[in-house]
DNA sequence: CTGAAAGCGCTTACAG
DNA sequence: CTGAAAGCGCTTACAG
């Protein structure tokens, strides 16, 4: 039961003191208002505040004010590492400018993204971070923040209409990582992404579409590149032509209904025989699934497979896995992310922008190459 | 900029209607007083509202009403997996009860316990989920919080003065886990535990303690158990006496200094050429750390080291890793956490409870034996 | 230097 | 069936 008459407040100091309660407010407000009163008279009052262990009531002070000091994050955390780490930086960088923030995790949200766009709403927030955004965010429920004159930023999300980006240069990223097995002579690569709906609406996602035009880029440098759904894969897309590199669709909704789709395509790919020399994941936790799968069928990593994966996950640093990655800077992003919400809050015809931050290759032994190449 | 001029309140609603804004406030309200009025003037309100996009204020309801309908979460998130699950099955579980949550993560709380705890009692808060309970939340945090008449339930945490506790049955899901060792043959048992503050210090920590005690209620059924700090640990300890189980703690603060204490510690191990048969650790996180160790030296699990974790982390599932576990009924324990917390907040004089849950063995091959016994 | 007063948006007894 | 009014705790002009 909520006992109200625990909680000070400043009516309780303004008896206490035997001043009137504008006298309290003014001191406790501190800044110019609380200069104008006797010295004795503030410190009594502070004294008695502390004494009583007064706390403002925010739900009051908000009301009064015209802000909240709030600013929103909806994330998409409990799962990936990198994700994880970038909301504890969004919170640090919001509470370092000053603020308080509210994060929503849509993992846990009961009520589902509609409630959640109205819990902050309701809670008066002056901004909101959208934090490695995700298709169940729709456009219409940005739609709803904007309109209620809440800037919004996305933090290594998509591209929104009205909405500033913050993100990683994941074309970069890949091209690198793609160019190193190919220094390393590897010349039968694979790259394995979902199939998600149709082929313009997953060039249209930015985490999709540059994790193949980085990989396209770099194969494109030295040979000639194939795309192929996995249906129709088997190791002849590699001949002829010098083709260096192929780009896999995962079977529709393998994303969705398994809950392992590299491991398992791994088992399949390695039972059946063939098999590329290097594998491109789209993340360290899929380059986790691909070599246990690959040590599971007793291969060697990287002397049969070689595998990359991106975000520099803890596990990835332990010598058995060593996962060659790439890291974003995190750091640099939320600073930024958090920077850009603050300007459009203090002036809100800003036009949204798009900064990128590049990520660091993280050079590993998951995908060196010892055996000699062949002709 | 917060733009005050899109939101609607019920003011607004009261001048599109024509009727007064307690009219439009009882009708809004819904429930007894709202049936008392026109069916045609609630059916006009309603739908100005609807059309007008009204969102109470929040604030304004908390301010008025006795009551937040507030939980508040304290956890320690972003870490083990266990524990962000039972961060997302409160959630789920306080809205079921048609509570809403503010989840505070501690790992990200710019100002620390004694900030958190303070916005909880700012805002209100009806009770209070900690999660996983960690050493930095002390008592007089909690003191702070049922000084306010906010009750408390503590959720696979310590035991606290006047805090219920819903939690896992460790000493259980231990002693079976050595059982079963020991039911594979084994014979050189090494568990690995921190080494936190002196003997009585740690023995009161329950999620320490009950480790401990699990795995001497185990080994003592067959043999005897020693412990010894990781200094003085040798294989002699096994030696004579038909000694099955040594609880070795590792050096004071290798947990906090190490990245990896039990990865470096095992690593060690198997340099020095004399290492147990099976090892128990504290969690599936470590027992991670002991495999990879394991194999990067060269060993075959579980041929040369079995292994044994707790709390079913997902990683564990790959047959390369297989790791025999426990898995805690999250579900179980969260339920009768909020339904207890409920409890106590319609009766602030019941007094503390402990509920606690048997955990579901999980074998795995981490934890077979193949090779013979020796004499 | 200090106090009286208005008002943020809402809920809730109370009067009609 | 509906409205006038009080008040939750706070902030902020304004008056003295």
């Amino acid at each position: 039961m909520f006992n109200r008459n625990s909680i000070t407040t400043q009516k309780d100091i303004a008896e206490a003191c035997l001043v009137s309660r504008a006298t309290v407010g003014a001191i406790l407000a501190g800044g110019k208002a609380a200069t104008r009163y006797n010295e004795e008279t503030r410190r009594r009052v502070l004294a008695a505040a502390k004494e009583l262990r007064y706390r403002p009531h925010r739900a009051a002070q908000l009301m009064r004010r015209s802000q909240s000091n709030l600013i929103g994050i909806i994330h998409f955390g409990a799962g990936l590492e990198a994700a994880d780490k970038a909301n504890m930086l969004l919170a640090q960088e919001l509470n370092a400018a000053g603020f308080d923030y509210v994060a929503m995790d849509m993992n846990w949200q009961g009520g589902g993204v509609e409630r959640a766009i109205e819990e902050l709403v309701q809670a008066r927030v002056e901004g909101v971070l959208i934090s490695h955004i995700q298709e169940v965010l729709e456009d219409r429920h940005i739609e709803i923040l904007l309109h209620a004159g809440i800037p919004v930023v996305s933090i290594n999300g998509e591209r929104r209409k009205n909405v500033s980006l913050i993100c990683d240069n994941i074309t970069k990223a890949f091209s690198q990582l793609t160019s190193h097995l190919l220094a390393q002579g590897h010349r039968h690569i694979l790259q394995i992404l979902p199939q998600v709906g149709k082929e313009a609406y997953r060039s249209s996602l930015r985490a999709w579409g540059e994790r193949k035009n980085g990989f396209v880029t770099a194969i494109s440098t030295l040979g000639r590149w194939k795309e192929a759904a996995e249906v129709s894969f088997s190791m002849n897309l590699f001949e002829g032509e010098e083709i260096l590199g192929v780009t896999m669709y995962q079977n529709p909704r393998a994303y969705e209904m398994l809950k392992r789709p590299v491991y398992h395509f791994c088992k399949r790919l390695c039972a059946s025989g063939f098999r590329p020399d290097a594998l491109v994941c789209s993340n360290d936790a899929y380059a986790i699934e691909a070599i246990m799968a690959a040590l599971e069928m007793g291969l060697s990593i990287p002397e049969d497979l070689a595998v990359t994966g991106y975000d520099n996950d803890r596990i990835g640093e332990f010598p058995i896995l060593g996962i060659t990655t790439a890291e974003q800077d995190l750091k640099g992003i939320c600073a930024a992310g958090v920077q850009t919400l603050i300007k459009h809050r203090e002036n809100p015809s800003l036009p949204a922008t798009t900064q990128t931050f590049d990520s660091e290759l993280i050079l590993r032994t998951s995908c060196g190459r010892t055996t000699p190449l062949l002709a």
